[in-house]
DNA sequence: CCTACCGATCGGTAGG
DNA sequence: CCTACCGATCGGTAGG
């Protein structure tokens, strides 16, 4: 017996590549068809709108990242606000890598979603960035980190880690674990102390 | 007499804002039109085209980077890459702050450019990229900045600067001036020697 | 998953 | 800058 929405999953991951490839707004319910093999139509005996695509791959991403950092932030023992910063990179990095289609969907077509959807997502994404902004105001605190506003430091971070999704190509010149190295490296340094 | 063009560059205001808000891809000539208070048909005595208009702002948009980013550097009469790299990512940083919306759609929007327009900003987005690894690569080389992959550097930093027109506001908590202070300072720290 | 179809809207043109 | 209009395509529904 195939399990039960694998034909959904397929949707999804079509989806996402013609999401990412053109936009979600430039891309019809019949180009999707298309690239399935069926006819437009025959898309919303599996969905009920061309929205609830485009959620269902934002919420999906969205959770991936949470539950990526919350692993990494429990796998690390120590408080040292450099090695948990340093988790947070790495994960962060490897769920982007993992999936930079769906990642670049999530990071941004995610105003295409209705109202209601785009302030539950935009609540996530505000407690997502407010962890790493707390951490670094508390490495700050007890001076493992250079004097920075840590909103301003947290959103560096983050928008240099979302852009790994606007250029990460799996057969390119580094591979994923190289990437996540040197983002860590960049991450780390951009708060460290004396630079001149 | 008022000057030629003026209602022209009023509708790639408007336009700019719209593809910002909305993304290009959902904004319609109509809408386009409606907020300025005229008839859809009657924006085609001004532009050929919806893909003209934002051919316009691209072109424009690409054009204040490269200016912005030579004159910084003619002004920057030492050759430390340390204060030529700070140049580099205060005038990026300036050009974004002053128009975000015309920046955020030069970053988000041209791959809804035509195949050939899209090239020609590809190879001039390559070309600035490939001024600020260089600069990097020769920091490297002469010592003052850390090892560090230069094409990752460049990137790592280009993305973070660009993502400020995603979240910038005129009357946001930080003046434009604060911003460039602290992107200089973690962009330059980012680069450094010696971080535990 | 298909055929047949819907009203709405799209970018754009003709001709003032 | 307007009115009137074009063919094409849009997301989605009905009824198998």
């Amino acid at each position: 017996m195939i399990e039960a929405g694998a034909r959904r999953r397929e949707i999804d991951e079509v989806a996402s590549e013609l999401f990412h490839a053109n936009g979600y707004a430039a891309t019809s319910v019949r180009d999707i068809a298309r690239a399935l093999d069926i006819q437009g139509a025959s898309l919303y005996a599996h969905v009920a709108s061309k929205e609830d695509l485009l959620w269902s791959i934002v919420d999906r991403t969205a959770t991936a990242f949470e539950v990526a950092v919350e692993q990494a932030l429990v796998e690390t023992t120590t408080d040292d606000p450099v090695e948990r910063l340093a988790a947070i990179v790495e994960a962060h990095v490897e769920v982007v890598t993992a999936d930079p289609e769906r990642a670049s969907v999530f990071v941004t077509e995610w105003r295409h979603l209705s109202p209601e959807r785009r302030a539950v997502i935009g609540a996530r994404r505000d407690a997502y960035e407010r962890r790493l902004r707390d951490l670094i105001a508390d490495g700050l605190a007890v001076g493992a980190f250079a004097a920075v506003d840590p909103a301003i430091g947290a959103t560096f971070i983050l928008t240099a880690l979302n852009g790994i999704a606007t250029w990460y190509r799996p057969d390119g010149r580094l591979s994923a674990d190289r990437i996540a190295d040197h983002y860590v490296e960049l991450a780390l340094r951009s708060l460290s102390e004396d630079h001149r």
